[in-house]
DNA sequence: TGTTTAATGCAACTTGTTTGCATATCTTGA
DNA sequence: TCAAGATATGCAAACAAGTTGCATTAAACA
């Protein structure tokens, strides 16, 4: 049994073609991706779905936390599978987006907590400037 | 001669009644505003500005970097007048947005630098979860 | 005050996302 | 293995945020 199909009824969602591939693509690909890279690389691969069926499998996906959604400014959502806490370099001229881990935020949470009496479930972290090659 | 015709004039931007408008709005509340709240805010003032002069203002601001822009993953921007490196608590129960400043982040960002060779120019840090009120 | 230049309003458009409904597909239990 | 029920999908249409074109109006400055 795929992996996919694993994860998928592990999540007590129904093991579709379309899922799986959309899951597939998660996997292979590193950067977090918008919808339309979704159908266009389902297209590549001769898995014809219309991107209602994708927002609607990134809903599910989102709902049982298979996955991340994430914004960058761009007046459109990112999705990328979740999974440890880590956060991004975005490149304002080029557009590529690089994972960094390891940050600690940790701490500052728990200060927050404590002043604020805030309680943080979550936290997002963005870099924006230029990678390496655009510093040229 | 009122503050916002100054911060206008030196930014070198006409001085409109829509402008000096938007602008005391900004200046007046604290949690960042989106569009819609700032046409519903001038209506109450019996100032009627079209939506789409809301938006041409707020580009202008953000070009003269009178304002920052943001998004807290609701697939709409928010703007705030742009000041010190602050972020943000957001409520995910009752949409409560408070100020944090006083992040140490810039050591993050050196780290980063160095080990990536990503010139950092900004970044955005919100903390989500439940305010205060909302955790009973 | 008149002239130049930029801002505004309105309508129409684009893009990202959602909804309704009929049809197709998956899962389960006989 | 198949039929029945539950759920996923496709298509069209709606929606919401944001943008563009163009005629009109208002601000700036000589």
């Amino acid at each position: 049994m795929s992996d996919y199909k694993h994860i998928l009824q592990k999540a007590n969602l129904k093991v579709t073609h379309a899922r799986e591939a959309v899951l597939m693509y998660l996997t292979e690909t590193d950067a977090p991706v918008d919808v339309l890279n979704i159908v266009a690389w389902l297209g590549q691969k001769n898995i014809n779905v219309d991107k209602v069926t994708v927002y609607r499998i990134l809903d599910a996906f989102y709902k049982k936390r298979i996955i991340d959604r994430i914004e960058f400014g761009e007046g459109k959502f990112r999705y990328e599978l979740s999974g440890s806490d880590h956060h991004h370099l975005i490149c304002e001229q080029c557009g590529n987006i690089e994972d960094i881990s390891d940050c600690n935020i940790g701490i500052l949470e728990k200060e927050i907590a404590k002043k604020k009496h805030f309680l943080v479930k979550r936290h997002a972290l963005e870099f924006y400037g230029l990678c390496q090659n655009c510093q040229r």
